[in-house]
DNA sequence: TCCTAAGCGAGACGGTACGTCTTGTCTTCCA
DNA sequence: TGGAAGACAAGACGTACCGTCTCGCTTAGGA
């Protein structure tokens, strides 16, 4: 196996340029991050740069990925599956809350729209998948199942960038039942007609 | 009225400007399109450019704005006010449909973040506006109307932006089914408790 | 008589962009300054200026042309011709001591320059003139008359120059009687062979 | 030596830089050609030329260094030291003349400018010093060395100038004959008094 | 012990867009 | 009807980033 010399030190590498950029996030927008910055803050090479990542961007969706992947695995605990709660939008809310600063980053910008193109794939699957459990067997929702995922992640993520630009005015909880009284209902008339 | 000479020339090139970057956008993405990009097109030099606009950018919300009034304007005339509808969403979604291009193109990247900076506030005063009227006189909404106008804007436009990244899979009148079903049900939720 | 008007008008603007033109000269070198420095200075439109001159090198031109003309007065009334001096240099340094600040703008940059390829021509017939009347008749100088010519009025300019640019460490007298016999002795050297 | 390759790389990179100017300065005046003309001709990426150089004028300069000191070289061989020429005007016209583009556009517009602010002052010590040599021992000039060395170098320049603007009309020979008829009577008188 | 291959830093380089600046032309209005 | 005002096209300028590249240094196994 001698990749794994290989592996383990380019993890390192890879490791030190994500904890660069989500540094820099809390500082200054997406855009405003040049790859030089990161540069400087991981003590880098340019060129260990462009061995590691094809660009800025795949640097991002590295990092969007991973952010999804911690997020799921924290929805994943919760035992929200079946219950009247879609999702644990309190403790997601709690979370965006202890990070606004990096949030804040990664909702404005390009960076929303490499969110929109790699995260929300994600999060609607993970929502479909719920939704078709509570689908009485057999029958077909009055609305498609991709439509009724994306309407519930869409407003997730809508009234979560709403919230951090407006200075988060209500708590996670109040969030979460806001958000569950406005969602719920079409989701009912969306899947049994 | 010394300056009606001067407004009437800037107008006319900015008419121009603005055609030129709205025929550029159907061809490629906001990011990939260059301020010389859109000299060539206007037929405009690079000084006048910067002496209408101090950027790419200012052009690009310059254009947003004129494409929310239009829009405003059409929804205006439509006689939805009050009525069981929250917005003309069919004809919405068809002028949408016969520009596909163009608000492809809107929808990504750069741009949206431009639109939901400058676009979604004026969406979310028209809504709320529409919401106060339907409140019962004298009652307070169970949701505040902020969050109500978020909900409901934010999930036009994140629907209208699945729909265009996944090819149009239903009609505009479909589309106006579906997103009334499932976001009334929450709206009346929200303001009658 | 209708033009007597036009001329009368354009007499004037000339002069004020001549002025305008000597007084950037004072405060800084040529090139740095523009066509709309002279407009602002002059109280001109930009069109006026192009009415007059077909560009800031014309004007320059214009303003050298008469300087050589008030200087070549100056020394035409002195008594030099025929006499041992070849030119009133110390007059010459004094009226250039006087007026340091545009001299020394004139002697610099583009605009030498253009003196060179202006001025000089002129300075170069006048001394071609005196010095053919110190030839004695029907003889042939040892060194053809322009080559003298042009060691007489380049010497003279590279001199001032010199002075100017070392802040003037010698009266105009002493630099009178030191150019003279550097230079008379190699004149009657070409002159007499 | 750390250094070494750095310096190996930017030593290419200025001499093909150095190059395309002395290439450009054949075709066209120095004013008429652009920073991006150089590029082209040197086939340099543009940020390349501003890593070497601040500006087009650093690199004339460069360029004009280089052929002072390949112009002292030349003069450093000859064995004129001590000998009545004071410099060896011949071999210095021969070579203007087979270089005829290329002193053209040297000795006009802008460049004739960097030229006196800095090939000039290196002429003038070479000359100090000759003219220093041929003092005799312990007395003092009549006119001080600075005044007689501008005045010889001062002279150089402007009658090679008037050689190559009226098309080189004397061989070198006979320049170099008649600038030391003209110049060493007049250095004479100015040594000795 | 030496060797050799990879990861890495440093940073030169070509390329390209940017926003600024100046020029000379043109049009429109005003006195 | 001529001059003032200033919009405009053209295009060079110097700056900033990008992604590619070449160069040596280091650091571990494997011989």
């Amino acid at each position: 196996m001698p990749e794994q010399k290989t592996d383990r030190r380019s993890l390192r590498t890879r490791r030190i340029l994500l904890d660069a950029l989500v540094a820099l996030m809390q500082e200054k927008p997406y855009e405003a991050i040049t790859v030089q910055d990161v540069l400087d803050r991981a003590d880098i090479g340019r060129s260990t740069f462009y061995a590691h990542y094809p660009d800025k961007e795949a640097l991002m969706v590295d990092m969007l990925e991973r952010m999804m992947n911690a997020l799921s695995k924290m929805s994943g605990e919760s035992p929200a599956a079946g219950g009247p709660r879609l999702a644990p939008l309190k403790e997601l809310f709690e979370h965006v809350k202890q990070n606004q600063r990096l949030f804040s980053g990664v909702m404005r910008g390009r960076a929303v729209d490499l969110f929109y193109e790699k995260g929300q794939a994600y999060l609607n699957q993970m929502i479909a998948n719920e939704l078709t459990g509570r689908l009485p067997a057999g029958r077909q929702p009055a609305i498609p199942i991709p439509v009724l995922a994306q309407f519930v992640s869409g407003t997730m993520v809508t009234m979560l960038r709403w919230w951090l630009e407006n200075k988060m005015p209500y708590s996670p909880s109040e969030m979460d039942t806001m958000l569950h009284r406005l969602v719920m209902p079409g989701i009912q008339n969306g899947l049994t007609g």
